[in-house]
DNA sequence: GCGCGGCTTCGCCATATGCCGATTTTCACA
DNA sequence: TGTGAAAATCGGCATATGGCGAAGCCGCGC
């Protein structure tokens, strides 16, 4: 569970002159104690308390890493009360289809296989991905919240976004350009009309965007067995 | 120079599970090469390379802030190109006013001053408001890069948007959604139609929806007065 | 007074990082 | 094919972190 919030957490916590004080910050805002954290992460006590009072004065990243991470795992397993609070949630069927590719995959092969059809940006396609996603774009829409588009990323944004039941293509385009973080190839599986507005948003963007009709179950058997 | 992107760079890093080819990513976007960063930092550049090549696995935050930092120097010096794209501090037009109030104004009474009617949550309006944001939403779409949209905040979330140039009024509400700062009160100025989808998305985030047929720089005045 | 949970302080050792400088490798390009 | 800039590799040393456990300091309820 790597939301957006981890990501916020963590960068606050690096660039802070004072790491330690940043790291207690967000664990009273998780209202976890320093003996939770730390047998949440088979630590002794003292190691954290030596974290927050700057006995290390900067910690390696993997040590900010196993904390911020361990902060949202217990909060998740006490019923995630915070991070409700910062809007992260967790269950939806919007997503049908997620992987990480265990190396990059050329742009164009992915294509290919996909039978897709470039409508916008094919200058942009000399690039490898590294996973794909495929959501129902109407029900993401109305199920995830801002935070939870972060899951739609997996582990990279080097991947293709690939969006079924889409009319026509406008509202997909206009969530990613609003969204932080940006996949690096548009899918739109069996579009009705295309607004040419996205076709402008993802030259703005400049994010290639691909047309398919192939079946859905079609797609996720090409795209696992990659 | 702290920005927003700072932030997300070194989160980005800390949270990665290869720091270094997170940094070298990064230094890639903002097109510096290992000896310009090492000159800037007073380092040798193999300590560059090293860390990118993972040969030191975990750096410690102190060195993750300094590069950061670095790049962002860097790039300042070099005239904010990659800051500029990323929207760092960037100047449009598609804010058509922007304030903020010097005390919190129930919402009633902004509806009320700029001639608005309720379409959605009429139940959530018992709050305050601190400020006011007015932009063109097609503009806005057009131009704005995702972390513009922080500016359109200004000091608090607290606030009314106000879309102008809507159609109808499906992206604004996307956009909304999609981005993770949401605002108090969204105004739709002068719509055409209004999607269904629209007011659904409003009901699902809880945030009022009005309309107002009054002219723009009337509902400038009026709000500038309050 | 006493125990207890939560937090801090501190000595101590093993280990990884920070950094350098010299050497190689890679790669674009003349 | 050769040349130079950029990047990678690596031995080596000083130093800070990672982690433990023992001991100490509150505030609180009994």
């Amino acid at each position: 569970m790597r939301s957006e919030l981890s990501e916020k957490i963590a960068g606050e916590i690096t660039l802070s002159a004072n790491p330690g004080s940043t790291i207690k910050k967000w664990r009273s805002t998780f209202e976890i104690s320093q003996q939770d954290l730390a047998r949440h992460l088979k630590l002794s006590p003292s190691v954290i308390s030596d974290y927050e009072g700057g006995r290390r004065k900067s910690p390696r990243v993997d040590s900010i890493r196993r904390i911020v991470d361990g902060l949202i795992e217990i909060d998740v397993q006490r019923g995630s009360r915070v991070l409700k609070k910062y809007g992260v949630s967790a269950r939806d069927d919007s997503i049908l289809g997620i992987r990480e590719f265990p190396v990059g995959i050329p742009a164009k092969r992915v294509i290919e296989v996909i039978g897709g059809q470039v409508l916008a940006c094919p200058d942009h396609l000399d690039r490898d991905l590294y996973g794909f996603t495929m959501l129902d774009s109407l029900k993401a829409i109305m199920q995830l919240s801002s935070f939870d588009y972060l899951k739609v990323y997996g582990w990279s944004t080097e991947r293709a976004l690939i969006f079924s039941s889409v009319e026509y293509g406008r509202s997909p385009m206009v969530a990613i350009r609003a969204h932080p973080l940006k996949p690096a190839v548009v899918v739109f599986h069996k579009p009705g009309q295309i607004d040419p507005l996205a076709i402008k948003l993802a030259e703005l963007e400049r994010i290639p965007l691909v047309r398919t009709d192939m079946e859905q179950d079609q797609i996720l058997g090409e795209l696992g067995r990659i």
